[in-house]
DNA sequence: CGTGTTTCCGTAATCGTTGACGATCAGGGA
DNA sequence: TCCCTGATCGTCAACGATTACGGAAACACG
């Protein structure tokens, strides 16, 4: 049934090793040879066998990426870098959505090396320590290279955008703006990203000599869908207001918003708004705030390539990739 | 270095086919034995390998799904739902994007026959026929299913959404709304679904016993993003203006609301419009239109079933799936 | 007690390919 | 002439698992 090289050998009158070799265009074959047996391919339509291939050589030519979830436009971005990089390199690209479940997470790199994919580029799962995870990859010699978590120590290689920075400048633009009394609104203390985050804004704050006031900053966890409703709401009621909000998660960033419509506040007239722009359904909102866009398909692209560079397996050294989001600002558009 | 089936074999003091059968959980192993081999495999740290598993029982554990662009959130809406489905089912799915471009689908479907996955879940690039592929597909036994893409004759499996049906509700929505002279937007005159839904509006204007004027059908094609802007500017211009749009895709409707917002006019009290909700970039805008969501996720969740229904090679039968796309009005919205 | 069935476990061949190694032959330099 | 190098192609043994088949013991039934 199926074709397979010593059939086409068969045909082409050859050695099976002389198929090989032609088929990986490896070691020394005539000119002559080489004729026949791709008349031969042709002929047979024959295809080669990559799981045979990859047992015997002891390489895949799959990679993986362990993310939350594929819906939502900023892990697919990475996603889409990453499967471009691995196309241009041959590679393909193994799609594993987590949705932040550390057992789901489990359960997938335990098929991931059964499957011994060449490597995996992994988003952790922020509920959970992730040294458990990268010593199960590393003791089972699986390349890895975790994207847009920051960990401590240099224990492996990272991709990450500098978040911290990008909330400092964020809230540097609001103090630019004239603002006095910005507020912070976060997804969850337990969230990574929201903790470098609330560093930064803390950090403006401090540069600028404004005083920070813990009533102003909040976290948007507790609530349901549209996250960050409800705290909004909350720091808009209250009797000393903000003058301006730093939305430091695009999910909470959409709740927020409608949050501020609904007080009739206008943006970015009466309350100077900035935001983290990682999903395309605040694309409507961007041209009132002060955004800053993280790099995520370069993030996804670099990750890989760095994943691949890994293959060698000479280089044991460890790097950080900090890319730097791109910051916005109404007068950056306005120009255009 | 690797850790393989005899090495536990070894620890246990069994046969290698024993160790074997205590990891599939096939044939008879007896009680003692079994606790002595998942003794070893534990101590061991042993990790089966799929490589050489697929190999020789010439089955994969691996879907495929090729697809525009997974950046695009309708595709990704289907690649979550084949992955789920995937994953219930022991199966992982590799992604591959095409960016519709033929010679990117071609050079994938080939290192997919290579990779000998399971099956293919195919979104065939609309600028060409599909019946090169599905010839190949065929030819080398390779199973698949076709999503979303409407096919001439019963020629394969096929899971795709009722276009037609949900143009023609659409456009019966307007004109329940009172409206007698709808426009029709479309992407392109070359894009399957596009032609399928302006069979609908035609179809519901006739049954309406409208006339149905030409100039009110456009496409959006030619026209960069965001496609379908000047299309609709166009229409609002002209001296007999349509006082209702049917937007028959989601990227020329983000470029037409912009022009009808320019325009001055409000929906709905001014103009009725109604659009194919596909991306959630239209969240947005949805309240104050009537729209027709495919059921995306379900697509991709059904055509992964499906496929995974034909591995015992018996069923030749082929089936189509339509389903229907889900209608809203602003009175079930408000209702809630 | 003979025969059949079930349980348990092992040997050998096999999946389709590549790596290590060798054989042969032509050509070139010492 | 002899040896070495490079080009060309082949044999054999893996890679790590599964399938086919077989043997031995235990149990049941007439």
């Amino acid at each position: 049934m199926m074709v397979t090289m010593k059939d086409v050998a068969a045909l082409a009158g050859v050695s099976l090793i002389t198929v090989s070799r032609v088929v990986n265009k490896s070691g020394y074959v005539g000119e002559v040879t080489r004729k026949k047996v791709e008349a031969a391919i042709e002929e047979l339509q024959y295809v080669p066998n990559m799981l045979a291939s990859n047992l015997r050589s002891q390489q895949s030519d799959l990679l993986a990426l362990v993310l939350p979830d594929i819906t939502n436009s900023f892990w697919t971005s990475i996603a889409r870098g990453a499967e471009d990089e691995a196309w241009e390199q041959g590679y393909g690209v193994f799609i594993c959505n987590t949705d932040n479940d550390p057992e789901k997470e489990d359960a997938y790199i335990q098929r991931l090396l059964q499957r011994r994919v060449e490597g995996v580029l992994l988003v952790p799962s922020p509920v959970r320590s992730t040294e458990a995870q990268i010593e199960r990859l590393k003791q089972h010699g699986m390349k890895f290279v975790v994207i847009h978590r920051r960990l401590d120590g240099m224990v492996a290689n990272v991709v990450r955008s500098d978040g911290e920075g990008a909330a400092r400048t964020l809230t540097a633009e609001l103090i630019g703006a004239g603002r006095t009394r910005p507020a912070f609104v976060g997804l969850s203390v337990s969230d990574p990203s929201s903790r470098e985050r609330v560093k930064g804004f803390r950090d403006a704050l401090r540069q600028a000599e404004l005083p920070i006031d813990e009533a102003m900053i909040r976290f948007g966890e507790a609530v349901r869908e549209p996250h960050g409703h409800r705290v909004v709401a909350e720091l808009l009621a209250g009797e000393d207001r903000p003058d301006a909000i730093l939305l430091a998660n695009s999910r909470v960033a959409l709740g927020g918003l409608r949050a501020i419509e609904e007080a009739g506040l206008h943006i970015p007239e009466d309350i100077t708004v900035a935001a983290f722009h990682d999903i395309s359904a605040m694309d409507i909102y961007a041209p009132r705030l002060i955004t800053a866009v993280q790099p995520s398909y370069r993030m996804g692209q670099l990750a890989a390539r760095r994943l691949l560079e890994l293959r060698g397996g000479v280089d044991e050294s460890y790097k950080e990739i900090i890319l730097e989001p791109k910051i916005s600002r109404w007068e950056d558009r306005a120009r255009r």
